[in-house]
DNA sequence: TATGAATGAGTCTTCATTCAT
DNA sequence: AATGAATGAAGACTCATTCAT
């Protein structure tokens, strides 16, 4: 029977955003195949990591595409994203943890791409009055990554429930930490 | 002449939070000092990611303790807290990467007791009607500490500038991206 | 459709003689079979390289045979014996180049064995004035399986033409690099 | 105290030559250094290999110096270079042995120019009478090398007594096999 | 029978670490 | 005290080998 390799992705972004340090030999006996196979699919360690990333990039772009980033209003979009992101949180701590994975150019051009996406939609999102205007919409787009990471850590190391994440992250995104005043 | 220990702690972290899987090489060479040098002071890779842990821990728990946390408006101290913890978002970004660093017993205590120091003061804060009592403390803590982290990322990578970063994180963090309706 | 063992063995000692080293794989694909299939017929390399010397060696015996070496002019015999060998010079770099083929003791038999044969002649050419009683009949053959294999090393890198070496080889070999006085 | 990195590099020649599959362990071994160290000096085993042969192709071109193979009377240059060359015949067999060296275009280079030599001196010898013309003066260079490996075989496995191979060599080489009738 | 797929075994390589100066 | 040089230890990698089809 061959094996799945988007299943042994998803076995090294959890691993390697947990530990990225760990070793190969534990990303394959998470993966449930020998350490030879893992070598045999994925040519070296860069060439996982590498793997991994795009594998990551992939389904963050798909999540954008799912929830139509593009159109409609966006708060509700945001709302939807989260709700669809949350379960990969994971990969979004991989992503961000990373950092040196973004040596490569390939990867690199994706994340600026998907960046962008993001980026433009809070655009949007502050030409329609939905999100405040001081605030820069890259500076929205970089901390509404950094929380989705967060709470991937989060989740991993059992500080937060998953089943209340989205919606605390959403919150406190959306509307701060601050009580307004009545 | 001797060796600043303090210095090469925070070379390390900045290599280290750059690239939590780089080798002695490169933090001693980041330091100026022989990786013989480096092994010298700290007498192993784990003892050096101990002990910039435990100096990154410090520093924030110096800051805490600056802002007077346990102390005066919850709001206003935030902001100064923000203020102060900004120029070492290197630091915090160290610590939130380093995820295997809390298997030391003395480092995961350190960390415990800033948590619980951070999560009390937003307790407060919620208490005295300051901040939204929807949301965990422990929540608020951890975003607080995430965008932190990000904020750390982001200067190093040059994608935000340090001038600008205390008064978007605080904003964001207070206020949230949503505009709110007049 | 069956395998040949005896093209595979030709195919391998073509490989071989040009790079000791080669790998399985290599030589399989020169072979024109699967890895798995190689494996099956030569149940490990140990086993394939000692089939390859065989092979080699069989094809040695049989060109003694067929000059009939125990018999008849010695002079004239070698001719021909360089005549039928030169097409096999590859064998013979094989058999030269893989030094620790030797540690079979089967084929370690075989050579021996070839190996006297080949003294012998040389032996039995010197006692009839042939041959210059000066050199070891020993040395004599090595000198000349010498030649027969790094014709054979040039003809597969190129640097000699097939159809001149087994004249070069016998005229060197018999009457030497140095011109006679008149 | 400092490796002789020469003096790994002739341990290095002389386990490869008998075995040139020999493992880095052995190599290190032999060179009585430790196998991290023989990967300082040399990154890598094709690096090892790649500067063995340059230590080979420097030695012989060494030799071809000494013996000034442009100038003088080419019989007696031949007989000094073949005393010369004998004690450093291991050299010569693991240049011939290992064939897909010259895929490194310096090392090819090299190896050219030192045979370009060869085969100028006995294009020389033969104009001058000393060498037979019906030979081609690249057969012949060839053909010395040949047997300059053959004899560092020879003496390593113990077919051939050090000291008797110079005259051996040299007096097959020039005379041939062949008894001349007086 | 023949082979693509998977793996065990063992080498290559690179660290972190120690030694000698 | 500080370092270049050397090495032990352990992970990365690549074979030869086996398995399942």
């Amino acid at each position: 029977m061959a094996i799945d390799p988007d299943s042994v992705l998803k076995a090294a972004a959890d691993v390697l955003s947990r530990n990225p340090t760990a070793h190969l030999d534990e990303i394959a006996r998470a993966a449930g195949i020998s350490r030879a196979s893992l070598h045999r699919i994925f040519p070296g360690r860069e060439a996982l990591l590498q793997a991994v990333g795009m594998f990551a990039l992939r389904r963050y772009g798909d999540a954008l595409d799912a929830v139509r980033l593009e159109h409609g209003d966006t708060e509700q979009t945001l709302r939807r994203l989260v709700d669809r992101l949350v379960p990969d949180a994971a990969l979004c701590a991989f992503l961000a943890g990373e950092n040196q994975l973004y040596d490569d150019p390939e990867l690199l051009a994706l994340w600026d791409q998907q960046g962008d996406r993001v980026r433009a939609f809070f655009l949007r999102g502050q030409q329609e009055g939905r999100f405040r205007i001081e605030l820069p919409a890259g500076w929205l787009a970089e901390a509404f990554f950094d929380l989705l990471a967060g709470v991937g850590w989060a989740i991993q190391d059992g500080r937060l429930a998953p089943r209340d994440s989205a919606h605390a992250l959403i919150e406190l995104f959306l509307g701060g930490a601050a009580r307004r005043p009545d």
